[in-house]
DNA sequence: AAGAGGCCCTGATAGC
DNA sequence: TGCTATCAGGGCCTCT
């Protein structure tokens, strides 16, 4: 669940604290995640002064002064939680993402600065951290990764260009990071609606308009979402804090069998599973 | 090469 | 109450 929007949330509000702060002490309770923390990990982190946090695609990327660097990618579940020292009963100083609290279980990593720690916890561990030597060896990381919606370069050019001849469905394209960088399951869903195109429709009978809507409405879903903090899903019943609010904003996602939000559109929102995905679409405004 | 599908993993929820 | 089945989905992998 966090896509761009979210991890770009987690990066302003973590660049904020962190940057500046010296890693006094690293833990790793739990060195299962989709790749296994190394042994070295511990002593490769440890006195390293933070520079800044940036991010590329749904990755965070940790700099220190030395211009080495930490990856890291919250996977389907991965939340980060900075706890203040002073305020340690509460256990609540600052939680990023949808977790309001410290949980009790999954803590797999603890990084101990002078006035906080910081605590990753994944339950599915599907998200990881590398460290690389360099900040410059992430270019390699990154090579086949296609542009973010932002760039200039994701216009309707590149788009209709690369879905010549494609027989896959616009879809899975979008959730394609080899194609566009950033996207998941829940905002391709409402970037199709804002499109009016069906989630099946396949990559080459797309028009040029299409795909110019296409490059619109990914720059304009992934802004909105990123202003209103994200998207809290799951577990936004008993949450505070800092949590997001675009979960107000779906159109489609999880709002199968209920009417369409367009003005003047009698149509029904349906679910379809593509790809053992699934897509939230109007029967009748999206063709 | 492109595309389809399997798999990793745990927690929440539904149904009996 | 407690069991089982299903779903959630990012990304890597294999197979055709």
């Amino acid at each position: 669940m966090p896509e761009l929007p979210e991890v770009e949330i987690v990066r302003q509000s973590l660049n904020k604290k962190i940057k500046g702060e010296v890693i006094k002490k690293v833990l790793v309770k739990n060195r299962n995640l989709r790749f296994k923390i190394p042994h070295n990990f511990e002593q490769k982190i440890k006195n390293k002064k933070i520079k800044k946090v940036d991010r590329f695609s749904k990755h965070l990327i940790i700099i220190f002064e030395d211009n080495s660097c930490c990856l890291v990618h919250l996977g389907m579940s991965g939340t980060i939680h900075l706890i203040s020292k002073i305020e340690k009963s509460t256990l609540t100083n600052t939680s990023f993402y949808h977790s309001p609290q410290l949980p009790k279980k999954h803590n797999h990593i603890e990084i101990k600065f002078n006035k906080f720690n910081l605590i990753y916890n994944d339950p599915r561990r599907f998200g990881y951290l590398l460290i690389f030597n360099h900040k410059n060896d992430l270019k390699k990381k990154f090579d086949n990764f296609g542009p973010e919606p932002f760039y200039s370069t994701f216009n309707a050019d590149y788009i209709s260009n690369y879905f010549k001849n494609k027989k896959k469905n616009i879809k899975n394209f979008l959730i394609d990071q080899k194609f566009v960088s950033g996207i998941g399951n829940i905002y391709a869903s409402e970037i199709l609606f804002l499109c009016k195109i069906v989630p099946g429709k396949k990559a080459k009978n797309l028009t040029f308009n299409d795909c110019k809507k296409l490059s619109y409405f990914s720059k304009l879903v992934l802004n909105k979402a990123i202003k209103k903090g994200g998207s809290s899903i799951r577990d936004f019943k008993n949450t505070f804090g800092n949590l997001g609010s675009f979960q107000k904003n779906f159109n489609v996602y999880q709002r199968e069998n209920l009417k369409c939000l367009k003005l003047s559109c009698k149509g029904i929102i349906k679910k379809k599973i593509i790809s053992n995905r699934s897509s939230f679409f109007c029967n009748i405004c999206q063709k």
